[in-house]
DNA sequence: CCTATCCAATGTGTCGACAAAAAGGATGCG
DNA sequence: CGCATCCTTTTTGTCGACACATTGGATAGG
Protein backbone atom coordinates (compact mmCIF):
# COMPACT_ATOMS: atom_id res chain seq x y z
CA UNK A 1 0.00 0.00 0.00
CA UNK A 2 0.89 3.40 -0.11
CA UNK A 3 2.89 3.31 -3.37
CA UNK A 4 3.45 6.84 -3.28
CA UNK A 5 6.06 7.98 -6.38
CA UNK A 6 9.26 10.15 -5.90
CA UNK A 7 10.78 12.70 -7.41
CA UNK A 8 11.55 11.26 -10.95
CA UNK A 9 14.71 10.00 -12.11
CA UNK A 10 18.30 11.01 -11.34
CA UNK A 11 17.84 14.72 -9.33
CA UNK A 12 18.89 14.05 -5.68
CA UNK A 13 22.11 14.89 -4.65
CA UNK A 14 24.96 12.43 -3.92
CA UNK A 15 24.47 11.18 -0.61
CA UNK A 16 20.61 11.55 -0.48
CA UNK A 17 19.33 8.86 -1.69
CA UNK A 18 19.78 6.66 1.88
CA UNK A 19 18.27 9.18 4.16
CA UNK A 20 15.27 9.67 1.88
CA UNK A 21 14.96 6.22 2.16
CA UNK A 22 15.48 5.50 5.52
CA UNK A 23 13.42 8.25 6.87
CA UNK A 24 10.13 7.14 4.63
CA UNK A 25 10.48 3.73 5.46
CA UNK A 26 10.65 4.91 9.51
CA UNK A 27 8.26 6.77 9.26
CA UNK A 28 6.31 4.13 7.37
CA UNK A 29 6.83 1.47 10.20
CA UNK A 30 6.09 3.93 13.21
CA UNK A 31 3.18 5.03 11.81
CA UNK A 32 2.39 1.31 11.03
CA UNK A 33 1.60 2.32 7.59
CA UNK A 34 3.77 -0.94 6.94
CA UNK A 35 2.16 -3.57 9.53
CA UNK A 36 4.45 -6.20 11.94
CA UNK A 37 5.46 -8.75 9.76
CA UNK A 38 5.20 -7.33 6.11
CA UNK A 39 8.15 -8.80 3.44
CA UNK A 40 10.36 -5.60 2.74
CA UNK A 41 11.22 -6.49 -0.68
CA UNK A 42 14.51 -4.70 -2.12
CA UNK A 43 13.80 -4.93 -5.79
CA UNK A 44 10.24 -3.71 -5.21
CA UNK A 45 11.78 -0.63 -3.36
CA UNK A 46 14.33 -0.22 -5.44
CA UNK A 47 11.71 0.53 -8.20
CA UNK A 48 9.60 2.74 -6.23
CA UNK A 49 12.05 4.70 -4.92
CA UNK A 50 14.03 4.75 -8.48
CA UNK A 51 17.75 4.08 -7.33
CA UNK A 52 19.70 1.02 -7.03
CA UNK A 53 19.35 -1.71 -4.50
CA UNK A 54 22.28 -0.88 -2.81
CA UNK A 55 20.96 2.48 -1.41
CA UNK A 56 18.26 0.52 -0.18
CA UNK A 57 20.30 -2.36 1.40
CA UNK A 58 22.37 0.55 3.41
CA UNK A 59 18.89 2.00 4.67
CA UNK A 60 17.71 -1.37 5.51
CA UNK A 61 20.81 -2.31 7.86
CA UNK A 62 20.60 1.07 9.50
CA UNK A 63 16.89 0.21 10.13
CA UNK A 64 17.84 -3.14 11.65
CA UNK A 65 20.27 -1.11 13.61
CA UNK A 66 17.47 0.40 15.19
CA UNK A 67 15.75 -2.68 15.72
CA UNK A 68 12.75 -1.40 13.03
CA UNK A 69 13.15 -4.61 10.70
CA UNK A 70 14.59 -7.76 11.41
CA UNK A 71 16.50 -9.34 8.65
CA UNK A 72 16.49 -12.89 7.86
CA UNK A 73 19.85 -14.41 6.11
CA UNK A 74 18.95 -15.37 2.49
CA UNK A 75 15.80 -14.84 3.07
CA UNK A 76 13.38 -12.20 3.12
CA UNK A 77 13.96 -8.70 5.81
CA UNK A 78 9.92 -8.17 7.34
CA UNK A 79 8.67 -5.36 9.43
CA UNK A 80 10.03 -6.38 13.04
CA UNK A 81 7.00 -7.33 15.21
CA UNK A 82 6.06 -5.81 18.26
CA UNK A 83 6.98 -8.62 21.09
CA UNK A 84 4.32 -8.22 23.58
CA UNK A 85 6.10 -10.65 25.66
CA UNK A 86 9.07 -8.17 26.64
CA UNK A 87 6.03 -5.80 27.12
CA UNK A 88 7.03 -5.59 31.25
CA UNK A 89 10.63 -4.80 30.25
CA UNK A 90 9.60 -2.08 27.59
CA UNK A 91 7.37 -0.51 30.88
CA UNK A 92 10.77 -0.57 33.15
CA UNK A 93 12.68 1.22 30.91
CA UNK A 94 10.81 3.36 29.43
CA UNK A 95 9.12 4.81 32.90
CA UNK A 96 12.79 5.04 33.39
CA UNK A 97 14.07 7.11 30.57
CA UNK A 98 10.99 9.30 31.29
CA UNK A 99 12.39 9.71 35.28
CA UNK A 100 15.72 10.61 34.19
CA UNK A 101 15.50 12.60 30.57
CA UNK A 102 13.08 14.91 32.86
CA UNK A 103 15.68 14.81 36.00
CA UNK A 104 18.33 15.82 33.55
CA UNK A 105 16.41 18.38 31.88
CA UNK A 106 15.86 20.14 34.60
CA UNK A 107 19.28 20.16 35.97
CA UNK A 108 20.30 21.03 32.33
CA UNK A 109 18.13 22.67 30.59
CA UNK A 110 19.38 26.13 28.76
CA UNK A 111 16.34 28.95 28.62
CA UNK A 112 16.57 28.12 24.88
CA UNK A 113 15.44 24.39 25.43
CA UNK A 114 12.97 25.68 27.66
CA UNK A 115 11.24 27.70 25.03
CA UNK A 116 11.35 24.69 22.68
CA UNK A 117 10.18 22.28 25.06
CA UNK A 118 7.04 24.99 25.54
CA UNK A 119 6.63 24.87 21.83
CA UNK A 120 6.46 21.28 21.57
CA UNK A 121 3.97 21.78 24.43
CA UNK A 122 2.11 23.93 22.61
CA UNK A 123 1.50 21.85 19.57
CA UNK A 124 0.31 19.07 21.72
CA UNK A 125 -2.04 20.59 23.35
CA UNK A 126 -3.40 21.46 19.99
CA UNK A 127 -3.80 18.21 18.72
CA UNK A 128 -5.62 16.89 22.34
CA UNK A 129 -7.92 19.88 21.50
CA UNK A 130 -9.16 18.79 17.87
CA UNK A 131 -9.21 15.26 19.05
CA UNK A 132 -6.36 14.40 16.56
CA UNK A 133 -5.65 10.99 18.19
CA UNK A 134 -2.47 10.35 15.41
CA UNK A 135 -0.80 13.97 16.23
CA UNK A 136 -1.22 13.39 20.09
CA UNK A 137 0.80 10.52 19.57
CA UNK A 138 3.45 12.17 17.37
CA UNK A 139 3.50 15.73 18.92
CA UNK A 140 4.05 13.50 22.77
CA UNK A 141 6.59 11.92 21.44
CA UNK A 142 8.63 14.89 20.24
CA UNK A 143 8.06 16.87 23.64
CA UNK A 144 9.85 14.17 25.44
CA UNK A 145 12.63 13.75 23.20
CA UNK A 146 13.33 17.45 23.72
CA UNK A 147 12.77 17.26 27.36
CA UNK A 148 15.51 14.42 27.07
CA UNK A 149 17.43 16.64 24.38
CA UNK A 150 17.46 19.06 27.08
CA UNK A 151 19.23 16.79 29.80
CA UNK A 152 22.00 16.54 28.07
CA UNK A 153 22.68 12.85 27.69
CA UNK A 154 22.45 11.10 24.13
CA UNK A 155 22.64 7.44 25.97
CA UNK A 156 19.71 8.51 27.44
CA UNK A 157 18.39 10.58 24.60
CA UNK A 158 18.69 7.81 22.38
CA UNK A 159 17.24 5.16 23.71
CA UNK A 160 14.34 7.00 25.09
CA UNK A 161 13.66 7.82 21.49
CA UNK A 162 13.87 4.39 20.52
CA UNK A 163 11.03 3.27 23.08
CA UNK A 164 8.99 6.06 22.14
CA UNK A 165 9.09 5.19 18.67
CA UNK A 166 8.10 2.09 19.49
CA UNK A 167 5.56 3.36 22.24
CA UNK A 168 4.08 5.07 19.19
CA UNK A 169 3.55 1.80 17.56
CA UNK A 170 1.68 -0.10 20.27
CA UNK A 171 -0.16 3.10 20.44
CA UNK A 172 -1.52 3.11 16.93
CA UNK A 173 -2.17 -0.40 17.22
CA UNK A 174 -4.86 0.91 19.54
CA UNK A 175 -5.59 3.75 19.31
CA UNK A 176 -6.91 4.04 15.53
CA UNK A 177 -10.29 2.96 16.16
CA UNK A 178 -11.20 5.20 19.13
CA UNK A 179 -9.94 8.63 19.12
CA UNK A 180 -10.85 10.28 21.73
CA UNK A 181 -8.70 8.91 24.55
CA UNK A 182 -5.45 11.18 26.00
CA UNK A 183 -7.05 12.67 28.68
CA UNK A 184 -6.76 16.30 29.28
CA UNK A 185 -4.51 14.89 32.13
CA UNK A 186 -1.80 14.62 30.35
CA UNK A 187 -1.76 18.09 29.35
CA UNK A 188 -1.58 19.12 32.57
CA UNK A 189 0.91 17.12 33.95
CA UNK A 190 3.08 17.90 30.79
CA UNK A 191 2.63 21.80 31.99
CA UNK A 192 3.86 20.68 35.79
CA UNK A 193 6.62 18.49 34.01
CA UNK A 194 7.85 22.32 32.31
CA UNK A 195 7.19 23.70 35.82
CA UNK A 196 10.00 21.36 37.47
CA UNK A 197 12.41 22.15 34.66
CA UNK A 198 11.75 25.98 34.60
CA UNK A 199 12.39 26.03 38.59
CA UNK A 200 15.08 23.47 37.95
CA UNK A 201 13.64 21.33 40.72
CA UNK A 202 14.83 18.19 40.23
CA UNK A 203 13.11 15.82 42.65
CA UNK A 204 9.53 17.25 41.22
CA UNK A 205 10.73 16.80 37.89
CA UNK A 206 11.25 12.95 38.75
CA UNK A 207 8.37 13.04 40.75
CA UNK A 208 5.97 14.18 38.01
CA UNK A 209 7.86 11.98 35.47
CA UNK A 210 6.91 8.85 37.28
CA UNK A 211 3.34 9.77 37.79
CA UNK A 212 2.79 10.24 33.86
CA UNK A 213 4.92 6.98 33.03
CA UNK A 214 2.89 4.94 35.34
CA UNK A 215 -0.65 7.00 33.64
CA UNK A 216 0.97 5.71 29.93
CA UNK A 217 1.68 2.36 30.93
CA UNK A 218 -1.33 1.65 33.05
CA UNK A 219 -3.50 3.30 29.96
CA UNK A 220 -1.56 1.28 27.80
CA UNK A 221 -2.04 -2.10 29.63
CA UNK A 222 -5.65 -1.17 30.13
CA UNK A 223 -6.26 -0.86 26.15
CA UNK A 224 -4.33 -4.07 25.63
CA UNK A 225 -6.40 -6.15 28.37
CA UNK A 226 -9.76 -4.61 26.57
CA UNK A 227 -8.56 -5.46 23.21
CA UNK A 228 -7.69 -9.17 24.37
CA UNK A 229 -11.03 -9.46 25.97
CA UNK A 230 -12.82 -8.26 22.67
CA UNK A 231 -10.63 -11.21 20.94
CA UNK A 232 -11.77 -13.61 23.31
CA UNK A 233 -15.06 -12.97 22.77
CA UNK A 234 -15.08 -13.31 19.13
CA UNK B 1 49.33 -2.25 12.12
CA UNK B 2 48.41 -5.91 12.42
CA UNK B 3 48.15 -7.19 8.60
CA UNK B 4 46.49 -10.13 9.83
CA UNK B 5 45.53 -12.45 6.48
CA UNK B 6 42.14 -14.04 6.09
CA UNK B 7 41.56 -17.14 4.80
CA UNK B 8 42.63 -17.37 1.27
CA UNK B 9 39.89 -16.85 -1.23
CA UNK B 10 36.42 -17.80 -1.82
CA UNK B 11 35.77 -20.51 0.67
CA UNK B 12 34.10 -18.41 3.28
CA UNK B 13 30.04 -18.97 3.30
CA UNK B 14 27.26 -16.77 1.78
CA UNK B 15 26.58 -14.30 4.70
CA UNK B 16 29.72 -14.31 6.80
CA UNK B 17 31.56 -12.14 5.08
CA UNK B 18 29.56 -9.22 6.81
CA UNK B 19 29.77 -10.61 10.25
CA UNK B 20 33.56 -11.06 9.93
CA UNK B 21 34.52 -7.72 9.06
CA UNK B 22 32.31 -6.27 11.25
CA UNK B 23 33.11 -8.66 14.51
CA UNK B 24 37.08 -7.75 14.04
CA UNK B 25 37.01 -4.26 13.14
CA UNK B 26 34.55 -3.87 16.53
CA UNK B 27 37.28 -5.57 18.53
CA UNK B 28 40.51 -3.88 17.13
CA UNK B 29 38.22 -0.46 17.78
CA UNK B 30 37.70 -1.02 21.29
CA UNK B 31 41.11 -2.45 21.88
CA UNK B 32 42.45 0.66 20.80
CA UNK B 33 44.54 -1.48 18.13
CA UNK B 34 42.81 0.73 15.63
CA UNK B 35 42.85 4.18 17.89
CA UNK B 36 40.32 6.78 17.60
CA UNK B 37 40.76 8.99 14.53
CA UNK B 38 42.50 7.02 12.31
CA UNK B 39 40.81 6.54 9.03
CA UNK B 40 38.87 3.38 7.81
CA UNK B 41 39.27 2.89 4.51
CA UNK B 42 37.16 0.84 2.24
CA UNK B 43 39.76 -0.11 -0.48
CA UNK B 44 42.32 -1.04 2.30
CA UNK B 45 40.01 -3.10 3.90
CA UNK B 46 38.65 -4.84 0.75
CA UNK B 47 42.08 -6.17 -0.10
CA UNK B 48 42.96 -6.88 3.30
CA UNK B 49 39.86 -8.95 3.78
CA UNK B 50 39.69 -10.47 -0.03
CA UNK B 51 36.24 -9.30 -0.63
CA UNK B 52 34.62 -6.68 -2.22
CA UNK B 53 34.10 -3.09 -0.80
CA UNK B 54 29.99 -3.86 -0.43
CA UNK B 55 30.20 -5.80 2.37
CA UNK B 56 33.12 -3.68 4.01
CA UNK B 57 30.62 -1.14 3.40
CA UNK B 58 27.74 -2.93 5.22
CA UNK B 59 30.19 -3.73 8.29
CA UNK B 60 31.11 -0.08 8.78
CA UNK B 61 27.37 0.96 8.27
CA UNK B 62 26.63 -0.80 11.21
CA UNK B 63 29.57 0.12 12.96
CA UNK B 64 28.47 3.70 12.58
CA UNK B 65 24.80 2.32 13.80
CA UNK B 66 27.06 1.55 17.03
CA UNK B 67 28.76 4.86 17.59
CA UNK B 68 32.34 3.04 16.62
CA UNK B 69 32.50 4.98 13.73
CA UNK B 70 31.98 8.06 12.02
CA UNK B 71 31.29 8.49 8.21
CA UNK B 72 32.16 11.91 6.97
CA UNK B 73 29.78 11.86 3.90
CA UNK B 74 31.50 11.98 0.39
CA UNK B 75 34.84 11.84 2.97
CA UNK B 76 36.49 9.05 4.71
CA UNK B 77 35.48 7.26 7.65
CA UNK B 78 37.18 7.21 10.77
CA UNK B 79 36.97 5.29 14.50
CA UNK B 80 35.01 7.48 16.84
CA UNK B 81 36.42 9.90 18.93
CA UNK B 82 36.08 9.20 23.00
CA UNK B 83 34.57 12.58 23.65
CA UNK B 84 36.00 13.72 27.06
CA UNK B 85 33.27 16.40 27.28
CA UNK B 86 30.14 14.10 27.36
CA UNK B 87 32.07 12.18 30.26
CA UNK B 88 29.84 13.22 33.06
CA UNK B 89 26.65 11.83 30.68
CA UNK B 90 28.81 8.84 30.39
CA UNK B 91 29.18 8.43 33.97
CA UNK B 92 25.58 8.46 34.96
CA UNK B 93 24.47 6.56 31.88
CA UNK B 94 26.93 3.81 33.18
CA UNK B 95 26.18 4.14 36.69
CA UNK B 96 22.49 3.52 36.67
CA UNK B 97 22.89 0.85 33.89
CA UNK B 98 24.76 -0.60 36.79
CA UNK B 99 22.45 -0.40 39.01
CA UNK B 100 19.02 -1.38 37.07
CA UNK B 101 21.15 -4.54 35.34
CA UNK B 102 21.87 -5.69 38.63
CA UNK B 103 18.39 -5.47 40.54
CA UNK B 104 17.02 -7.01 37.50
CA UNK B 105 18.73 -9.72 37.44
CA UNK B 106 18.23 -10.43 41.54
CA UNK B 107 14.87 -10.40 39.90
CA UNK B 108 14.69 -12.65 37.09
CA UNK B 109 17.95 -14.32 37.20
CA UNK B 110 17.55 -18.09 36.44
CA UNK B 111 19.87 -21.02 38.14
CA UNK B 112 21.48 -21.57 35.00
CA UNK B 113 21.77 -17.31 34.58
CA UNK B 114 23.84 -17.43 38.15
CA UNK B 115 26.23 -20.07 36.72
CA UNK B 116 26.71 -18.31 33.89
CA UNK B 117 27.57 -15.13 35.73
CA UNK B 118 29.88 -17.12 38.29
CA UNK B 119 31.82 -18.78 35.58
CA UNK B 120 33.16 -15.05 34.50
CA UNK B 121 33.27 -13.91 37.57
CA UNK B 122 36.14 -16.81 37.66
CA UNK B 123 37.54 -16.06 34.52
CA UNK B 124 37.49 -12.08 36.28
CA UNK B 125 39.14 -13.17 38.90
CA UNK B 126 42.26 -15.34 37.13
CA UNK B 127 42.91 -12.09 35.16
CA UNK B 128 43.13 -10.39 38.17
CA UNK B 129 45.52 -12.80 39.98
CA UNK B 130 47.87 -13.07 37.05
CA UNK B 131 47.46 -9.51 36.79
CA UNK B 132 46.73 -9.32 32.89
CA UNK B 133 45.01 -5.80 32.87
CA UNK B 134 43.72 -6.32 29.42
CA UNK B 135 42.07 -9.37 30.14
CA UNK B 136 40.64 -7.75 33.19
CA UNK B 137 38.18 -5.51 31.67
CA UNK B 138 37.43 -7.71 28.44
CA UNK B 139 36.40 -10.29 31.35
CA UNK B 140 34.91 -8.09 33.67
CA UNK B 141 32.48 -6.68 30.87
CA UNK B 142 31.68 -10.23 30.41
CA UNK B 143 30.74 -10.27 33.87
CA UNK B 144 28.43 -7.50 33.72
CA UNK B 145 27.26 -8.20 30.54
CA UNK B 146 26.13 -11.74 31.56
CA UNK B 147 24.38 -10.18 34.46
CA UNK B 148 22.35 -7.72 32.26
CA UNK B 149 21.26 -10.99 30.09
CA UNK B 150 20.00 -11.96 33.33
CA UNK B 151 18.00 -9.06 33.73
CA UNK B 152 15.68 -10.00 31.22
CA UNK B 153 15.65 -6.36 29.62
CA UNK B 154 17.08 -6.21 26.34
CA UNK B 155 16.94 -2.27 26.23
CA UNK B 156 19.22 -1.99 28.99
CA UNK B 157 21.51 -5.15 28.07
CA UNK B 158 21.84 -3.39 24.64
CA UNK B 159 22.23 -0.31 25.96
CA UNK B 160 24.83 -1.36 29.13
CA UNK B 161 26.58 -3.34 26.03
CA UNK B 162 27.86 -0.22 24.40
CA UNK B 163 28.35 1.79 27.77
CA UNK B 164 30.69 -1.02 28.73
CA UNK B 165 32.49 -0.96 25.58
CA UNK B 166 32.92 2.66 25.50
CA UNK B 167 34.12 1.92 28.88
CA UNK B 168 36.95 -0.67 27.44
CA UNK B 169 37.80 2.27 25.20
CA UNK B 170 38.42 4.67 28.31
CA UNK B 171 40.29 2.11 30.23
CA UNK B 172 42.51 0.33 27.75
CA UNK B 173 43.71 4.50 26.72
CA UNK B 174 44.85 4.79 30.28
CA UNK B 175 46.20 0.95 31.30
CA UNK B 176 48.27 0.22 28.90
CA UNK B 177 51.07 1.53 31.11
CA UNK B 178 50.74 0.30 34.66
CA UNK B 179 49.08 -2.47 34.41
CA UNK B 180 48.74 -3.67 38.57
CA UNK B 181 45.90 -1.49 38.80
CA UNK B 182 42.14 -2.96 39.01
CA UNK B 183 42.45 -4.03 43.14
CA UNK B 184 41.28 -7.33 44.68
CA UNK B 185 38.50 -4.84 46.04
CA UNK B 186 36.66 -5.13 42.58
CA UNK B 187 36.68 -8.76 43.14
CA UNK B 188 35.18 -8.96 46.38
CA UNK B 189 32.86 -6.65 45.35
CA UNK B 190 31.54 -8.81 42.55
CA UNK B 191 31.33 -11.71 45.03
CA UNK B 192 28.38 -9.37 47.00
CA UNK B 193 27.16 -8.96 43.96
CA UNK B 194 26.74 -12.25 43.20
CA UNK B 195 25.58 -12.98 46.63
CA UNK B 196 22.33 -10.04 46.23
CA UNK B 197 21.29 -11.96 42.86
CA UNK B 198 21.29 -15.62 44.01
CA UNK B 199 19.46 -14.14 47.05
CA UNK B 200 17.05 -12.19 44.62
CA UNK B 201 18.35 -9.18 47.04
CA UNK B 202 16.39 -6.38 45.42
CA UNK B 203 17.97 -3.54 47.19
CA UNK B 204 21.19 -4.95 48.06
CA UNK B 205 21.74 -5.74 44.82
CA UNK B 206 21.46 -2.25 43.93
CA UNK B 207 22.74 -1.25 46.65
CA UNK B 208 26.07 -2.90 45.85
CA UNK B 209 25.91 -2.10 42.13
CA UNK B 210 25.99 1.63 42.85
CA UNK B 211 29.36 1.16 45.49
CA UNK B 212 30.59 -0.41 42.49
CA UNK B 213 29.70 1.97 39.99
CA UNK B 214 31.22 5.09 41.84
CA UNK B 215 34.27 3.05 42.40
CA UNK B 216 34.78 2.38 38.78
CA UNK B 217 34.06 6.14 37.91
CA UNK B 218 36.13 7.05 40.84
CA UNK B 219 38.79 5.07 39.26
CA UNK B 220 38.50 6.78 36.07
CA UNK B 221 38.59 9.82 36.87
CA UNK B 222 41.84 9.80 39.11
CA UNK B 223 43.52 7.84 35.73
CA UNK B 224 42.45 11.05 33.71
CA UNK B 225 43.54 13.72 35.67
CA UNK B 226 46.90 12.11 36.60
CA UNK B 227 47.22 11.44 32.91
CA UNK B 228 46.18 15.35 31.85
CA UNK B 229 48.90 16.44 35.08
CA UNK B 230 51.35 14.54 33.19
CA UNK B 231 50.56 16.02 29.76
CA UNK B 232 50.52 19.45 31.61
CA UNK B 233 54.36 18.49 32.88
CA UNK B 234 55.77 18.13 29.42
C1' DC C 1 56.89 35.57 -1.65
C1' DC C 2 52.06 34.82 -0.73
C1' DT C 3 47.55 33.75 -2.43
C1' DA C 4 43.91 32.20 -5.49
C1' DT C 5 42.61 29.05 -9.11
C1' DC C 6 42.85 24.93 -11.71
C1' DC C 7 43.88 20.11 -12.17
C1' DA C 8 44.94 15.46 -11.10
C1' DA C 9 44.49 11.80 -7.75
C1' DT C 10 42.25 9.41 -4.28
C1' DG C 11 38.11 7.49 -2.38
C1' DT C 12 33.18 7.32 -1.73
C1' DG C 13 28.28 6.64 -3.61
C1' DT C 14 25.73 4.28 -6.96
C1' DC C 15 24.83 1.12 -10.54
C1' DG C 16 23.80 -3.23 -13.20
C1' DA C 17 24.90 -8.02 -13.32
C1' DC C 18 25.99 -12.56 -11.65
C1' DA C 19 25.83 -16.42 -8.34
C1' DA C 20 24.19 -18.79 -4.30
C1' DA C 21 20.27 -19.94 -1.44
C1' DA C 22 15.69 -20.66 -0.30
C1' DA C 23 10.60 -20.99 -1.46
C1' DG C 24 7.10 -22.93 -4.16
C1' DG C 25 5.39 -25.89 -7.53
C1' DA C 26 5.66 -29.98 -10.53
C1' DT C 27 6.70 -34.68 -10.95
C1' DG C 28 7.38 -39.39 -9.73
C1' DC C 29 7.01 -43.00 -6.33
C1' DG C 30 4.96 -45.61 -2.62
C1' DC D 1 -4.17 -40.33 -2.58
C1' DG D 2 -0.19 -38.76 0.17
C1' DC D 3 4.68 -37.88 0.39
C1' DA D 4 9.38 -37.18 -0.97
C1' DT D 5 12.33 -35.33 -4.52
C1' DC D 6 13.66 -32.44 -8.22
C1' DC D 7 13.42 -28.31 -10.63
C1' DT D 8 12.04 -23.59 -11.48
C1' DT D 9 11.56 -19.12 -9.76
C1' DT D 10 12.36 -15.47 -6.81
C1' DT D 11 15.32 -12.86 -3.83
C1' DT D 12 19.36 -12.03 -1.46
C1' DG D 13 24.66 -11.55 -1.14
C1' DT D 14 28.58 -10.25 -3.69
C1' DC D 15 31.18 -8.40 -7.35
C1' DG D 16 33.53 -5.16 -10.62
C1' DA D 17 32.95 -0.78 -12.78
C1' DC D 18 31.77 3.97 -13.28
C1' DA D 19 30.63 8.87 -11.79
C1' DC D 20 30.94 12.44 -8.62
C1' DA D 21 33.09 14.88 -4.55
C1' DT D 22 36.74 16.23 -2.05
C1' DT D 23 41.63 16.77 -1.23
C1' DG D 24 46.21 18.12 -2.12
C1' DG D 25 49.46 19.89 -5.18
C1' DA D 26 50.85 22.57 -9.26
C1' DT D 27 50.45 26.81 -11.64
C1' DA D 28 49.46 31.50 -12.52
C1' DG D 29 48.56 36.06 -10.73
C1' DG D 30 49.11 39.86 -7.35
Amino acid sequence: MSQNAQQHSQDRKRGSGVRLVYDVLRDEIISLSLPPGSPVDENQLAERFQMSRTPIREALVRLAGDGLVTTLPNRSTVVSNIDFLSLPAFFDAITLMYRVTTRGAARHRSDQDLERIREHQAAFAEAVKSQDAMAMIATNRDFHAAIAEAGRNPYYATLFSRLLDEGRRLLRLYYSSYADQLPQEFVTEHEQMIDAIARRDLDAADRIAAIHADQIVRQIQTLISEDRRDQIGL
